[in-house]
DNA sequence: TAAGATTATGGGTAGTTGTGGGTAATTTCC
DNA sequence: GGAAATTACCCACAACTACCCATAATCTTA
């Protein structure tokens, strides 16, 4: 069963080999509508992984930067540094895309790479560091926490 | 009889197979409307147990959850908590679905399943795990449980 | 109560998916 | 311009999953 179009849910375990692939899961590729061309646009996530979108996504991301002004310096600094480390890729026959070196040491990724569907994109993690994040999750607000969950989950 | 649409309630004991298939209690898929394409999500629950939405139910937590933003660091963590363990399931022909590992060692479960309607969804249990939780409850403030229960109970 | 239908559970099989590696085309750099 | 390195595309295999059928128990209905 395939949820709505560009959606992502879900986590799964594959590993990266020695060009630089990962394995985009099958239900992912099948989630993914036709006008993205088979391609995802893989950038820097605000957390130390890999964020993935379908390229329509990554377009809209793309306007929305045009709007910002190059006066104000604040403005410079997050255009320049969400497009610097962005690139499109798109997955091969056996579904698989290539990462680039800057990303693969950003988000500290060696063999084992975790795949988790965020909804609107997804997120590559090192196991590892997947862990310690969930760690220190802990020790984020409860009370805040629960307001969120009592607003979305119906 | 079949209740309202998409409505789930009483208890059913099923058994988990070496593939990770549990049945759904017939009521509840007839109680399943059209539009679910006989499909639910199943999810981590609150307590140690498996929440099962109607798939028609899922997505307007999807839609809930697109709203959060990026930006915000708590707003992240609760989308990728969410939508982690959350995996469609469409049901065979014998009506079951399967479950993931997962979540199988998230709730306990062995053998028995105890499927329990909770209305909007439903829940599946470890019966042992069940019965732990149950004595558990009798630590609640019964104050605020009988308040509960004025307002709820015609 | 008996026959038929439905339900719960088990297992087999064909197709799909994930992973490794090979080869040809392209790019880079001296 | 040519060698080396990189990239894109292709094939092959093993593991897994979704789908199918079979059977026994239970429920429904005449």
């Amino acid at each position: 069963m395939t949820l709505t179009n560009n959606t992502f849910i879900g986590e799964y375990a594959y590993s990266l080999d020695s060009k630089g692939r990962v394995n985009i899961p099958a239900k992912f590729r099948q989630a993914l509508s036709e006008d993205n061309e088979n391609t995802f646009v893989i950038a820097r996530g605000m957390d130390p992984c890999i964020w993935v979108y379908p390229l329509s996504q990554w377009k809209e991301i793309e306007t929305n930067l045009r709007s910002l002004s190059s006066l104000s310096k604040i403005h410079r600094t997050f255009v320049r540094n969400t497009a610097r480390y962005a690139s499109p890729s798109t997955y091969d026959k056996q579904g698989r895309i290539t990462l680039t070196p800057s990303l693969i040491e950003y988000a500290g990724l060696e063999k084992d790479a975790l795949i988790i569907g965020v909804v609107s994109k997804m997120e590559i993690w090192n196991p590892v560091q997947m862990d310690k994040t969930d760690k220190e999750t802990i020790k984020i607000d409860p009370a805040a926490y629960d307001e969120l969950a009592e607003k979305i989950i119906v």
